[in-house]
RNA sequence: GCCCCCGUAGCUCAGUUGGAUAGAGCAUCGGAUUUCUAAUCCGGUUGUCCCAGGUUCGAGUCCUGGCGGGGGUGCCA
């Protein structure tokens, strides 16, 4: 089963190869002039030049190949070479009626050919999380979602950030307040307190001070980067002490992305690396890849026929340190001898992207990762304030997450209120409803724009709740779960979905048969915002047909039947796809 | 300096391999409710797609140059 343009695409790609054309020219798209047709076919056009025939005579070969067929009602040629078609409504139905009868949707699994890799979160150690960590979150999860749904099995790694220069301004920093701790003796081998010696509080105080010490005073941030080299060494000090810090800054982080929602596989930090770094860099020098360049080690990634000049990536500093790219390229290894997937995807800012080309580079030229393993750096925008610049509280503060979605749910549930929505509902309720729904409307806010460009995370407005927004969906699937609630209640049931008899009725109709299509685009383009313009537009269709067409009340049985079971396909397509973009349902709202 | 991305309605943004009349949301104006929950729906208004050339039957989309904004650029991540 396959969305009615995969279906169309099938018959008019046959119907050009047939005219001796390639098969590609029988792309099918959704019509852009909704008023002449529903589905059109732009290859006549594509091909003539080619071909150097009239693309109208084109045009006119393949509707005389593809013929009269059940699938289709209409075709016409329209201008210089347009095909224009439009479904059969018994078709339309009696595919709608097996999409009905499939837990997928219509939507085939196993499009791709093997494991993928998601690599999202890579939040640091003892810094907290802030809005900039949203889009990350959000974004990987969209697509180890759909990678999932399309049947791949999915590994999700937190690539935690737990080893580079901020671990050393962190001891040095400690050093500093503390210097009787135990941990800062260079002769000592413990044993140490059973009790770390700061909490997170504490942690997430010193570090953003400590960075800032680093970068005025160059002497302050030789000591970090001296400190950085004997953890990296194994000095049992600092690797207690080190310990200390991710553990308690794991705790916190683990409870900020259960807020949000988010879960990993994996959490793999960067230190986990620490040996394969070693081994890694020990066979490249032998192997004659990495040379010495200014004291540090670096591995070339230029190639010939380069149009700009990729600088090398570096693998050890001269004070013999690694760095990020190093652990990249070791991380890169021990998931192809772990994982061995056909897609390693890199969920990260955007403003990574000369970083990343670096790593792929040396991991194809190093023989670490074959050419048929796609590596993919799917970077994201930043996120701005009403003022365009990064998003901070009132106090100039970088909004911490966790405090970011308590004010979230809060004004969600202020908002219910306002609107006497569940208010006879219990508590609990009530305040599952407005995670559900302040959830919706970050992850909606987020997902819709697309990916690569920066967005403005404007919470007044987006807490607005009207418009394009998560809630508008949640409270579309609401109304269908509420008539489908009363229609039990009539002991009504869903019957068979008949051909439409109304515009309301065929666009929801047509709008059910796309999902596959903007599942598969989604992924292909590693786009989520495809998938919510779709989620929309059916959401749409639907508060049309709501209007239109009045289920409760309706006398025709057989009528009421089929419009039953089209609102609740509406409903299993909606969840569907509102799961897919991490958003949940409340029965309610 | 060099490289990358962006510039579309008053605001925030979409725009499928180049296709017909460039679309949404917000804002604004007007209308619909004895409701299947109005957190809804319908209608009106809004454009030198940054500028100038070029390729093409056809350019928001591709190429060249310019202007404006953002980002990156071997010892942070």
């Amino acid at each position: 089963m396959a969305s009615f343009q995969a279906i169309l695409t099938d018959i008019f790609g046959a119907a050009f190869a047939h005219c001796g054309f390639e098969r590609r020219f029988g792309q099918v798209v959704i019509s852009q002039r909704p008023d002449l047709c529903q589905f059109q076919c732009n290859g006549a056009l594509a091909v003539s030049k080619a071909a150097r025939q009239n693309p109208r005579e084109i045009a006119a070969r393949v509707v005389d190949t593809v013929g009269s067929r059940e699938e289709l009602s209409h075709m016409s040629i329209a201008g210089p070479g347009f095909i224009n078609i439009n479904l059969a409504p018994s078709f339309l139905a009696a595919h709608l009626r097996d999409v009905a009868r499939d837990p997928r949707c219509g939507t085939p699994a196993g499009v791709i050919p093997g494991k993928v890799v998601i690599d999202y979160g890579g939040p640091n150690v003892a810094k907290p999380m802030h809005v900039g960590h949203l889009r990350n979150a959000i974004i990987g999860q969209c697509f180890s979602n759909l990678f999932g749904f399309l049947g791949s099995p999915v590994v999700s790694d937190n690539h935690l950030g737990d080893w580079g220069t901020q671990m050393g301004m962190l001891i040095c920093a400690l050093a500093e307040m503390h210097p009787e701790l135990p941990y800062f003796d260079a002769g000592s081998r413990g044993p140490y307190p059973g009790q770390p010696p700061v909490s997170i509080e504490e942690l997430e105080a010193i570090y953003p001070e400590a960075n800032r010490r680093c970068k005025a005073d160059p002497e302050a941030m030789a000591r970090a980067q001296k400190a950085t080299v004997e953890l990296q060494n194994g000095r049992p000090g600092y690797v207690a002490l080190w310990k200390y810090f991710v553990d308690v800054s794991v705790e916190r982080l683990k409870a900020d992305f259960e807020k949000l929602g988010v879960a990993f596989d994996r959490w793999l930090g960067e230190s986990f690396y620490q040996k394969r770094m070693e081994d890694l860099v020990a066979r490249l020098k032998k192997q004659g890849l990495a040379k010495e360049s200014e004291g540090a080690l670096v591995l070339p990634v230029s190639r010939d026929g380069d149009t700009r000049e990729i600088p090398p990536l570096m693998l050890m500093k001269s004070d013999g340190a690694f760095l990020y790219g190093t652990s990249d390229l070791a991380t890169l290894e021990f998931r192809m001898q772990e994982f061995n997937p056909s897609e390693i995807i890199y969920v990260v800012d955007i403003r990574q992207s000369l970083h990343f080309e670096q790593v792929f580079r040396a991991a194809r030229r190093a023989g670490i990762v074959p050419e048929s393993v796609r590596l993919e750096h799917a970077g994201f925008g930043t996120v701005n304030g009403p003022d365009g610049r990064p998003f901070k509280t009132r106090e100039g503060d970088v909004m911490q997450l966790g405090d970011l979605l308590d004010m979230v749910y809060a004004r969600a549930y202020e908002r219910m209120v306002e609107a006497g929505v569940a208010q006879d509902r219990p508590e609990d309720e009530k305040r599952d409803i407005a995670r559900k729904v302040g959830l919706a409307a970050l992850r909606f806010a987020d997902l819709q724009n697309h990916r690569t460009s920066d967005y403005v995370f404007d919470i007044e407005k987006f807490l607005q709740f009207e418009g394009k927004t998560g809630p508008y969906l949640l409270y579309s699937a609401v109304r269908i779960k509420s008539i489908l609630r009363n229609a039990a209640e009539k002991r009504l049931s869903p019957g068979e979905i008949a051909a439409p008899q109304s515009d309301a009725e065929q666009n929801l109709m047509l709008a059910l048969g796309h999902l596959p299509a903007s599942v598969r685009t989604a992924a292909d383009t590693l786009a989520p915002n495809v998938l919510c313009d779709w989620a929309y537009g059916l959401a749409q269709q639907f508060n049309r047909f709501y209007r239109d067409c009045h289920v409760l009340r309706e006398k025709d049985a057989r009528r009421q039947g089929s419009w039953l079971a089209l609102i609740r396909l509406a409903l299993d397509e909606l969840t569907l796809a509102l799961g897919l973009l991490g958003m949940e349902i409340p029965d309610r709202m």
